[in-house]
DNA sequence: TATAATTATGTAAACGCTTACATTTTTAAT
DNA sequence: ATTAAAAATGTAAGCGTTTACATAATTATA
């Protein structure tokens, strides 16, 4: 293996330039940087991230954070994901990336990783709308910085990248109400996740944007049984001409249930998703939804914490990417 | 963050003595221990694995290689494995293992993974039958240690944890034949996979020393439809009073065949698997078989490659774990 | 053309450990 | 009591980078 010093002098410069074009900053002619590019590709240099890591007081190495209960939604017990789950492809989107910058990626869960493990990372990668501001604030005393995925916490300057709920529902109320459905109720789960939270003001206010009444029913969108919820609420208040649930899990099981009562979709009552899961689209009938990028959100989050890993004086942001109705065949 | 400097300087010795104390090598009075651990508590001093790895030339990484067709095997795709495959489980042994040593674990696709990924580990651990003798030369290359799981190569000197097939499957014919059983057939998968070869060359000579007549058929363990073989054996060679599969997978095909064709197990026919699978016991008629310890193997593995990365002149060995036979429902 | 600003490169001190080797202390052997 | 062996500790040179700072070369400005 050979090192930055045999590189400077096959080269005839020193180790601050062969670190320089490496790293690809700081001054370097463009006629050094050739000859030193090419001495490395010579010897297959190889620069020690180790060394690096040591010399930098870096460690390339950040944690990616799921709740337990995350984890058992995507069904993973003893190692990891299925494959369709929504967190799994956010988690995609962060391997990819990490993989890409070489950076090591640790799994951790919540409740069970022990305190301060901090030492052994950059930075941290918090997923899931399970994050109170009581699990953020350990991470602020940690001093390593570290970005929320898919949740946002109202009224502190934290980094994070979320999906545009809002505007997603407002376009896919706005698209069901021109096409004529009027008792458009919303059936959501717990509001203290952003991305619910999101959705619901965005459904709100399309709503009253076009003066229709808003009907919204909160339920536990993991374990509550559909079979009973939906009827209970055709009873209390009606029964809707549509249903736009806030993820397409809920919508899934909205389905089945609508389905085994023998009602048609969309003729007798259309239905509405959120996500665009796989599934999705093989649903029958196909379910109209609305697209989030769960890939991007991993991807574009593991860029943002570099940045505030490398750089300094990094303005904390709230990235918020924007989703697409996607219509299908459950509603008109 | 405290360093091995205050330490030394808080406990009035050199760094030196405080490495031998937190790496447990070297001479040591239990006197200066004592202090040397007390001050390292208060401080809450935590080594440096970056520097200790600069200076020791070790990266406390490893990497385990599956090859595709595990990975397809135990149903991955995107991220990982079911939790209740076989490599699954020798996967949760090496995991749990390298965690205890703080070892940081990649997963490789033996297929896919780049050369020289080399530098970037202190070893390897390859898992499972589908290693060749090319493949692992390849590995010899890159003069990094690395251990065989599930996998040895006959003639070769190469360090593997394997599982004792051969007293496992003698041990089980041994039960059967002096349970009455006389015809008892064994079908086994590809024999370049060590575990088949070994149970095989054990039920050989298990049948042997009883004087009995061996019958084996070869056959793909993942792709043939056993609703084929199985009648096309029995034409060929008649009827036997018992099966002693391979491994439980294909005991479970087997049994699923021999039910619906309205066979008795173990009235007409007792069936015998290798393995004890999780679903094993859960089968009905509940499967005989010969537990093997992946978990252990797993385990056993990461210690074995670490002795052959920190220390030196280590002799190849072969591990070999014994195997038990569990008698279930499915035979007298 | 002289001077300032910009760009390019080098020097050398970190980073926080490990370890070969040297030295001192303790214990054992005669 | 003397000497040898074993045990305990220390010294200091690495490990392979990065980077603050200094210096030199180039370019722009007046």
């Amino acid at each position: 293996m050979s090192n930055i010093v045999e590189v400077a002098k096959l080269a005839g410069v020193s180790t601050a330039t062969v670190s320089r074009v490496v790293n690809g900053k700081g001054y370097v002619s463009e006629k050094t940087k050739k000859i030193v590019n090419q001495v490395i590709e010579e010897l297959g240099y190889n620069p020690s991230k180790t060394a690096s890591s040591l010399a930098r007081r870096k460690k390339h190495k950040i944690a990616v954070v799921f709740s337990q209960r995350i984890i058992n939604l995507e069904k993973s017990e003893s190692h990891f994901f299925e494959k369709d789950g929504f967190y799994s492809i956010v988690y995609k989107g962060i391997k990819d990336k990490t993989d890409k910058y070489g950076i090591d990626l640790d799994i951790l869960v919540l409740e069970k990783h022990p305190n301060p493990i901090s030492d052994n990372y950059d930075g941290f990668l918090l997923v899931g709308g399970d994050f109170t501001i009581e699990d953020v604030e350990k991470y602020k005393l940690s001093k390593k910085p570290f970005v929320l995925i898919d949740q946002h916490l109202k009224g502190y300057s934290i980094d994070s990248v979320v999906s545009n709920g809002y505007d997603g529902a407002i376009s896919c109320i706005d698209y069901l109400i021109k096409k004529g459905y009027q008792k458009i109720f919303h059936i959501h789960g717990p509001l203290s996740h952003y991305g619910f939270k999101d959705r619901f003001d965005g459904y709100m206010d399309g709503m009253k944007m076009y003066g229709f009444f808003p009907r919204t029913f909160l339920c536990d969108d993991i374990n509550d049984d559909f079979n009973i919820i939906i009827p209970q609420i055709i009873r209390h208040t009606g029964m809707p001409d549509c249903i736009f649930a806030g993820n397409d899990n809920m919508a899934k099981k909205i389905m089945r249930y609508l389905i085994s009562e023998g009602y048609k979709i969309p003729e007798d009552i259309a239905l509405v998703g959120f996500d665009d899961m796989l599934f999705s689209s093989l649903m029958n009938p196909a379910l109209s939804t609305v697209k989030v990028y769960k890939y991007e959100m991993g991807d574009l989050a593991v860029d943002r914490l570099r940045q505030l890993i490398y750089e300094e004086d990094i303005h904390p942001v709230k990235i918020s990417l924007h989703t697409t109705f996607i219509k299908r065949d459950s509603c008109r």
